[in-house]
DNA sequence: TGCGTTTACTAAACCGCTTTACAGAACGGA
DNA sequence: TCCGTTCTGTAAAGCGGTTTAGTAAACGCA
């Protein structure tokens, strides 16, 4: 028996009748055998490996993104490998040069800042790439991205209606797609009234802490508050809470993700949800089943839908006791 | 030039003259040269990758323990790949098989089910593997764990000192060596009094709404719940919410974990915190610095110490108008 | 029987690196 | 001067698969 006989066999190259077949398998079975993933790589020039560039595995948007990804590489055979950013260009670009050399299958990028053009420009080199959650100028990959106008809108017509007038938001900067889409939804569901902005770097508690209390000194007048993410939300109500402010009597409150226990909250927080599971799942199918052969495919973008989860967080203006 | 003096040169195993080392860095320098790690994978039989294997992601605690483990890795200039078992013996032989085959230069392993002995095994088939927050019978490599008998003990006093004297657990298996210990300190905290005890296979919210339920029902004049996780107390209060069970008037409650935001829950929730950043720091610390070599190694236990986070969940039984 | 074609199988090259074994040059000591 | 070392550098053998090119045997058909 010769390896290479073997060899197309186990790959599915080559029929075989069935005495052959049966003494291979048996040999298999016997020797335990299976191939050395090292040498099929190289042999190969494939890893069967997806990367999972990501900001931060520890926050739970991203955690849940990650989760659904690797369930649904793992169920068609691919590894994934981590890779943290903490939104820092260098290290995103550290992380992708790391996944090329290794020859990944394929690359899953995600980033709440807007990067470089060296950036984009890595990604491009992947003859594979998929970008998700946030939109990256320049790279041309396809994009799996939630529908954040609709996010936007969904937030200010729930304002609007509750008798708001004057919002203000907090979260990314306005050069992310994302924010953009955002504000622009904000807007129109605000009848047109543009919000006050506030812009932030990363999308952590420390950083909701800052843009709370930039907002409370600032503030003229605004009612409600449209945060960008959970992860701000919480940093925010901790310093409502330490200053006395309270949600919503005092002010209206409407997050965006709804991946944390925001039901459990007090109180509970009204937020706009992100299809985390799907978009996970469709950023690997993507990656995986996509017709790459085709140019246009490259300029996919798939939208996936938001709805509004309405709690307790959002009442009419009290203009009373306002004590922001 | 040959290409053995240059691989040498570039892995430090040669010094060179000036002249020659120049002609090298330039060389390298403009065909931007790296190698390719596939091949050296081959070559070394080593693969600069640990595998993670954890029950989910999406879980907050472990997507932190991730976190951690994935910046104190990249810190070394390895890589990670992530296998999410769902608590399933089957997909933990599965992704252990998968690792091993891989090569991989360490393997973490987490569980929160008592894993059959086939798990035990083909973890001790690793050359490097560290056993992580929960203890695997038979599994012959380092621990690390939290201090769960003082976790539980820091509950059972908090709980004992407010007035309770019935508590209820609910959270792992008993045949875990987690809940032993939990149990263990929480009638010692408890100055000897057994708590009723429920048991659940999985730490999952719903899971907790489950365990909330029976509770309800068999709740013998249980003044206080000590719940094994975050992910539990968040079914539990989910549950007790919807049967208008207050907390703490009616029940007081100490969580296990603190990794939510349970500071922001209405009430806000008492919980032993778990370290989990240096315990996952400290998994990939040992197992890239471990004495590999000394068998005794081999026995480590570290365990790292737990704090009560006194919030408002726990109160004084009340005695006259219970719900419960 | 003889010829062409499929079928079953093999030898050897290749992927790109590491490393062993070895050669020639330079150097130092007697 | 000669011999033994070090120093610098090279040739070639792995690592363990996949794949191309090619051979021997079996088969179909006139």
């Amino acid at each position: 028996m010769s390896v290479a006989t073997v060899s197309r066999y186990l790959n599915g190259f080559l029929e075989l009748p069935d005495g052959t077949r049966s003494r291979i398998d048996r040999a298999v079975a016997d020797l335990d055998y299976s191939p050395n993933p090292h040498a099929r790589r190289l042999s190969l020039g494939r890893s069967d490996t997806l990367a999972l560039v990501i900001p931060d595995i520890a926050n739970p948007f991203f955690s849940r993104l990650a989760a659904a990804m690797e369930a649904c590489a793992a169920e068609r055979g691919k590894m994934v490998t981590l890779h943290a950013t903490m939104n820092r260009s260098d290290r995103e670009i550290a992380a992708l040069e790391n996944a090329s050399h290794n020859l990944v299958d394929g690359l899953i990028f995600t980033t709440n800042h807007m990067p470089p053009v060296e950036v984009a420009e890595r990604i491009n080199r992947f003859p594979r790439a998929v970008v998700l959650d946030e939109d990256v100028k320049d790279a041309r990959t396809p994009r799996v991205l939630c529908d954040n106008e609709q996010g936007g809108f969904l937030a200010g017509q729930a304002l609007y209606d509750a008798g708001h007038r004057k919002v203000a938001y907090i979260g990314g900067r306005e050069d992310l797609f994302s924010t953009a889409a955002r504000l622009e939804g904000l807007r129109r569901g605000m009848q047109g009234i543009a919000p006050l902005r506030s812009y932030v770097d990363d999308h952590a508690a420390a950083s909701g802490r800052e843009l709370a209390q930039r907002f409370l000194t600032e503030c003229d007048g605004e009612t409600a508050l449209f945060v960008g993410s959970d992860e701000l939300t919480v940093g925010v109500l901790e310093v409502f809470r330490a200053q006395g402010v309270h949600v919503p009597e005092d002010i209206s409150l409407v997050s965006f993700d709804n991946v944390r226990s925001l039901h459990l909250f007090a109180p509970p927080i009204t937020a706009v949800e992100q299809p985390v599971d799907s978009m996970g799942r469709r950023a690997v199918e993507m990656l995986l089943d996509g017709d790459w052969d085709d140019p246009k495919f490259l300029e996919t973008i798939e939208l996936l839908p938001v709805c509004l989860i309405e709690r307790q967080s959002v009442a009419a203006p009290n203009r009373t006791s306002r004590k922001v």
